[in-house]
DNA sequence: AGCACGCCGACT
DNA sequence: GTCGGCGTGCTC
């Protein structure tokens, strides 16, 4: 009997071993086993149980422990994962590893966290101890008026002292067992709802009925404007998943996991919620890993990585805001979780909602193409007024930190109002760029192709590319002259500006430095809320998640970045960027109004989302990108590498293109675009190169990926170069 | 990826 | 004389 093993490396083979010795029980795939790997012990998943090994029998070693008795994830996790790590070609092992909780991975048992409880032995009694050990009677009756149990904290706090459980178990008064903390809600009994449902306006209840009548695997495509209610319809359709005794599954995007959300699911319904958030200690993770497993947890809800949470009886799952880039892992085993879940859908024959406002191209095309159900909610709820577009010409402008004057006009007007601005500007940092008057050299980063962004707050350059630090130089490394200017404007600038214009009105700056300190965050939310005019200058960061109902101005100050992008993606991800900002604005009673400042207004692209909607933007992009042959009507798969001298991970990649062209290995149907050098040849120090593979069919894309990943791994010059791969990639410059 | 082995520069 | 730099090789 050999143990097939995965192991987590990079390695893209599984390893044989012996079983352990003395070990009688019978082993099962999916078990994980600690075994020894080189000079070191790693936790291993037994893949199969094998006859015999490419290898001599006295070369494998035995496997030191089996860890489970029955395998650690359930069989359908166990698919989803080993599919995955086929589909993206990551080390099956490691992707194995990634889909456990850490405490697993650690080769902790799958067990919940045991709590000793004490209580009082049943025939105990008062009258065996002497009337003198005043401190033990006083304990022996805590006890006794806790006949469940209670833990030593517990006693404590209510003034008994723990020390003397020791005597009384002693005396055999006092008995000490271990127990499984309740999941909160999961003794609610058979009421699922804690508040009425709101009355669904008939869009709405259109959605509702679709899920309800899903039969089967159903991916629906929910496409709804900010504020038409698009919460409330997820919150019908896990109503009705419960009441079939259902779980249901909801990712949200990393940013999209605030306690507000999760209040909302557990205001709902009284049956557990348990959030996979980042805050949970590694303990909590598993617990709750535990509990969805187990099937008391029947609502989950999570980020990227909660795909891979084990369901007992999944019923429904949910992607909110499917578009979002965080659902891709961008490093090492690069899923995407959204495509996951179709995976597990599918394989679960259940239906999954995928919501958006500004959907994905993907989704979208599939919606269009029929594989997916469309569902549209173009009405807001309530009397809420779809928000103003303008484009705003700065061209032959003055600007004042990228602030037009027609723009700090309306801010005024707004203000005068009473109503509260807000300035989108996606770049941090005071400038992007520090550059001498005198001779034109900028500060550059030395260990990238990229410019030192200035920052005030505090004083220094920043590369944002590798972190790296330094003061502000007094002179031009280049002519010497003191003659520095900033060049371009980020938030901390816009800022600086508005202080000058409106110096009675507070500018709220709101980007990953001003928000560093635990709580800023919650702090600017607490000011906004008070509804007091203010300018609300910020990055991505105000563009997610949260709602400003008094804000009645939305300018994005710079449109046309990402206009011109080398990426295909660029215009996509701009008009999304550009919604979900606009839909920050104004809610009920105050219309709000959306400028975009840009040296492009006449931009067809950028007229039709203004005009047109997304809709009609979205689709006038599919019927590009399927004239250019892009995705979705092409897969691309990308391999990245790098190295520490220039030229030498472009080399490599041409080179086993090249002997994977001599030895006619690449199907027909896969085309090479490239090597390139990388957009940013140099960051960090190392120099970078891609190979971009497009096909119009995944199963050749996937035979040449699998030949190149061949060469490179003998290839003797491969051994100075990391490379990488991405498939489905959704960067691909 | 780890982790060890191995052979050459500036430190106590 | 050694501490440690990272090139190179291996993991059942
Ligand atoms: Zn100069
Ligand atoms: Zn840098």
């Amino acid at each position: 009997m050999i143990f097939r093993v995965a192991i987590p490396t990079p390695l893209y083979r599984l390893f044989d071993y012996r079983p352990p010795v003395y070990e009688t029980r019978v082993a099962q795939p999916g078990c994980r086993v600690r075994v020894p790997f080189g000079r070191r012990e790693v936790i291993g998943i037994l893949l199969t149980l094998e006859q015999d090994s490419e290898l001599p029998l006295d070369k494998l070693k035995p496997a030191l422990e089996l860890l489970d008795e029955q395998p650690v994830l359930t069989p359908d996790l166990f698919t989803l994962t080993t599919w995955a790590a086929q589909y993206y070609q990551h080390p099956v092992g490691d992707a194995l590893q990634q889909a456990l909780p850490v405490l697993l991975r650690q080769g902790q048992p799958a067990r919940f966290q045991h709590q000793t409880l004490w209580r009082a032995a049943a025939d105990a009694s008062l009258d065996s101890l002497s009337s003198r050990a005043g401190r033990q009677r006083e304990l022996l009756t805590l006890l006794q008026e806790h006949p469940q149990g209670i833990s030593t904290d517990a006693l404590r706090a209510e003034g008994g002292n723990p020390a003397l459980l020791k005597t009384l178990a002693e005396k055999n008064l006092a008995v000490a067992f271990e127990h499984i903390p309740a999941l909160p809600g999961a003794d609610a009994g058979t009421e699922i709802l804690r508040e009425a449902p709101l009355t669904l306006h008939d869009e709405q209840h259109q959605a509702v009925t679709a899920v309800q009548n899903a039969q089967g695997f159903s991916p629906i495509l929910l496409e709804g404007v900010t504020g038409s209610g698009k919460t409330e319809v997820y919150l019908q359709a896990i109503q009705r998943c419960l009441e079939h005794g259902k779980q249901a599954l909801i990712l949200v995007p990393e940013i999209g996991l605030t306690p507000q959300t999760i209040a909302r699911f557990k205001a709902r319904f009284r049956v557990p919620v348990l959030a996979l958030h980042s805050g949970l200690t590694d303990r909590q993770r598993l617990d709750a890993w535990l509990w969805a497993r187990e099937g008391s947890a029947r609502i989950l809800i999570g980020t990227r990585s909660a795909i891979f949470t084990p369901l007992k009886s999944p019923g429904l799952i949910i992607i909110d805001e499917e578009h979002d880039g965080s659902f891709k892992q961008q490093d090492g085993f690069r899923y995407h979780a959204r495509d996951l879940a179709i995976y597990r859908a599918r394989a679960h024959n259940i239906p999954i909602l995928l919501g958006s406002a500004t959907p994905s191209l993907e989704s979208l095309n599939n919606a269009l193409s029929g594989r997916y159900q469309h569902l549209r909610l173009t009405r807001r709820a309530g009397n809420a007024q779809p928000p103003r577009f303008e484009l705003l010409d700065i061209r032959q402008q003055a600007l004042d930190a990228g602030l037009s004057t027609p723009l700090l006009q309306r801010i005024q007007q707004h203000l005068a109002q009473g109503t509260q601005v807000l300035l989108f500007i996606n770049r941090r940092g005071f400038a992007p760029a520090l550059i001498c008057h005198d001779c034109g050299t900028p500060f550059d980063c030395t260990r990238c192709d990229a410019r030192m962004t200035l920052h005030r707050q505090p004083p220094h350059l920043h590369c944002h590319h590798c972190d790296r630090q330094t003061p502000i130089p007094r002179a031009c490394t280049h002519c010497g002259s003191t003659q520095l200017r900033p060049a371009g404007s980020g938030t901390e600038r816009v800022e600086d500006r508005l202080h000058v214009h409106f110096p009675d009105t507070p500018i709220i700056r709101v980007d990953r430095d001003s928000t560093q300190r635990k709580d800023a965050l919650n702090k600017i939310m607490a000011q906004v809320h008070t509804g007091e005019p203010c300018i609300l200058v910020g990055t991505q960061m105000l563009a997610k998640g949260h709602h400003f109902p008094k804000v009645t101005l939305v300018a994005v100050l710079d449109a046309d970045a990402g206009l011109f992008s080398a990426d295909f993606r660029g215009m996509e991800k701009t008009a999304q960027l550009i919604l979900q900002v606009a839909g920050r604005a104004g809610r009920a009673d105050h219309p709000g109004e959306v400028l975009l400042q840009t040296f492009n207004a006449e931009h067809p692209m950028l007229n039709t989302l203004v005009h047109a909607g997304y809709d009609a933007f979205a689709r006038e992009e599919l019927r590009l990108r399927r004239g250019g042959h892009l995705p979705p009507f092409a897969y691309h798969t990308l391999i990245r590498a790098e190295a520490s001298h220039q030229g030498l991970a472009e080399n490599v990649l041409l080179s086993v293109r090249e002997l994977a062209s001599k030895q006619h290995m690449l199907p027909a149907d896969v085309q090479c675009i490239g090597p390139f050098p990388s957009l940013m040849e140099k960051r960090a120090g190392l120099f970078r190169a891609q190979l971009l593979l497009q096909a119009g069919q995944r199963k050749p894309l996937h035979q040449a990926l699998a030949v190149l990943i061949r060469l490179l791994q003998t290839h003797p010059e491969a051994r100075r170069v990391r490379w990488t791969l991405d498939v489905d990639p959704i960067d691909s410059y």
